[in-house]
DNA sequence: TTGATGATTTCATATTGTGCAACAAGTTTT
DNA sequence: AAAACTTGTTGCACAATATGAAATCATCAA
């Protein structure tokens, strides 16, 4: 996948401001319209016209004409007597049609309800957006556990199971904003994670344990008393396409030698073979 | 939610040539560009430059700076080697975003385990999108049970339960085209549905019918052995949202008295009751 | 009733979008 | 190996739209 997200060009999640603009090679005006599109998504919720006009920096009467377009559009609805503007049911049209796009995301949601039987664990697949890693799915276990992680849940980098997991094996340049970030945050207060060495020798070091134990695994990190373990679903080039997470309650299950994790990577492996067996081919209608 | 799709704009479902166009009030050049993302969204999968132009009627180099701008934004990505252009993650990730903002969808995903727990039954949850009744989340029950169901598939309106609950609780304009081409179909091999009066008086009595009982079910429909029944999720104005569906094996369990029915209305009542409490308030974060 | 605020539209002007042709890159045919 | 073909991409002269300030409209509060 082309992915410019580095550059300074406006993809959906990048709304800074329009100046020094990068050509995409497209319109300038499709350009700044998508870029609005990111503000009103990247928001928490309905936005004003004016609103978004000013997260915009533009003037309202120009938001006003890309709001109109993308109300034709489906992409964005506006609420009869407040005014405000929100997603529309079109932009979830388009979310669906690129999940099922997707083919690892198909083969891993087929596995997902087996993989939480066979352990008993609460199952997240995740891809890497560009806030970072990113909830698509997840299968509750029965067990009794609340959990306010919804879809769209953006995972740390380094103090997530799933987090570490993409670390490890996702491509870097994606990757490096939200690193240093969290390295910076971590520098600055240690005691949010005292068993990361967040100087770029410790990060390498890292690195290289978590390729070597082909998982990731925290205990006690969002909510005390709960576990994960996370295993990357790989790409023909060996990069993650996705994690799959496993999310319990009791320390032994995320043991390298304990049955959970042994399943987790075995589906993750399962899925990853299947993927690299399609690449480059045209994906098969599901 | 405003809703001009049934005009001749160029929502992100309709993909009908550009002549004799209504002004979206918005761009023209981003309603333009906004049919090129819906003809790939409707797509099979990966497209050619030269086929996405031959569908939209536009040449190559016009569709081929929409894509850069698309590309740029990540709504797009392009293969490396075939070159051919498909949807990508930031499509799917705008589409999270879509689903968060939507409250009953939260608040239907929160349920749906429990009364796939309860009901020992699959539970689907179907918003009604451009091309219809179309499933977003499932719950898929213990018992061994094959289906080809994934996100994204399109119900009937009139040969599903989940349709049949759309046809008597959902707005109907929206409801037409759907209705036009099912009923003609019907008309034309009445032996698809023998059980259906597809003329106008016909689906009068239909639609009373369907709201005296307050659900709808069918069995046999799509697996023979497999029995579906389906309630709405109702706005304050009483008109479906969503449809809640459960299916099964026993076809006892999709009479009206029977358990699973009782609870499938129940949490739909509940939902619609939730959903009814937050009309006209900003959305909390949930 | 008046004033304030936000959404929407008008209009003169500035600026971009367009389509054909040329070019680049890769594949197929001879 | 060379020529021909196909598809993707970009240059450029011209056509057409996008733009922003201001005006207008609609709603709400005092």
């Amino acid at each position: 996948m082309q992915d410019i997200q580095t550059s300074s060009n406006p993809s959906l999640a990048d709304s800074s401001a329009p100046t020094e603009r990068i050509s995409s090679g497209g319109l300038q005006s499709l350009d700044l319209a998508l870029g609005v599109l990111a503000k009103l998504a990247r928001g928490a919720g309905p936005m004003s016209l004016k609103d978004i006009a000013h997260a915009c920096d533009m003037p309202p009467s120009k938001v006003h004409r890309y709001l109109a377009s993308f109300l034709a559009a489906g992409l964005v609805s506006q609420a009869g007597r407040s005014g405000k503007y929100d997603l529309g049911l079109n932009a979830l049209q388009l979310g669906l049609a690129a999940m099922a796009r997707h083919d690892f995301i198909a083969a891993a949601t087929d596995r997902m309800p087996d993989l939480r039987d066979s352990t008993g664990m609460t199952v997240l697949l995740s891809v890497w957006g560009n806030d970072g890693s990113t909830v698509i799915r997840w299968e509750r276990a029965a067990s009794p556990m609340v959990t306010s992680m919804g879809l769209g849940t953006v995972l740390p980098l380094l103090t997530s199971a799933t987090g570490r997991a993409f670390f490890a094996y996702a491509p870097q340049a994606p990757l490096k904003p939200t690193l240093a970030v969290e390295a910076a945050r971590l520098c600055a207060a240690p005691e949010l994670a005292p068993e990361i060495d967040p100087s770029p020798e410790g990060l390498v070091d890292l690195h290289k344990s978590l390729r070597a134990a082909g998982f990731a695994s925290v205990s006690g990190r969002f909510i005390p008393g709960l576990v994960a373990a996370a295993a990357p679903v790989l790409d023909w080039q060996g990069e993650a396409l996705a994690v799959i997470t496993l999310i319990g309650t009791d320390e032994a299950d995320i043991e390298a030698n304990a049955k959970p994790v042994k399943e987790l990577r075995a589906t993750c492996a399962e899925i990853s073979a299947d993927f690299s067996v399609t690449v480059g081919s045209s994906p098969s209608q599901r």
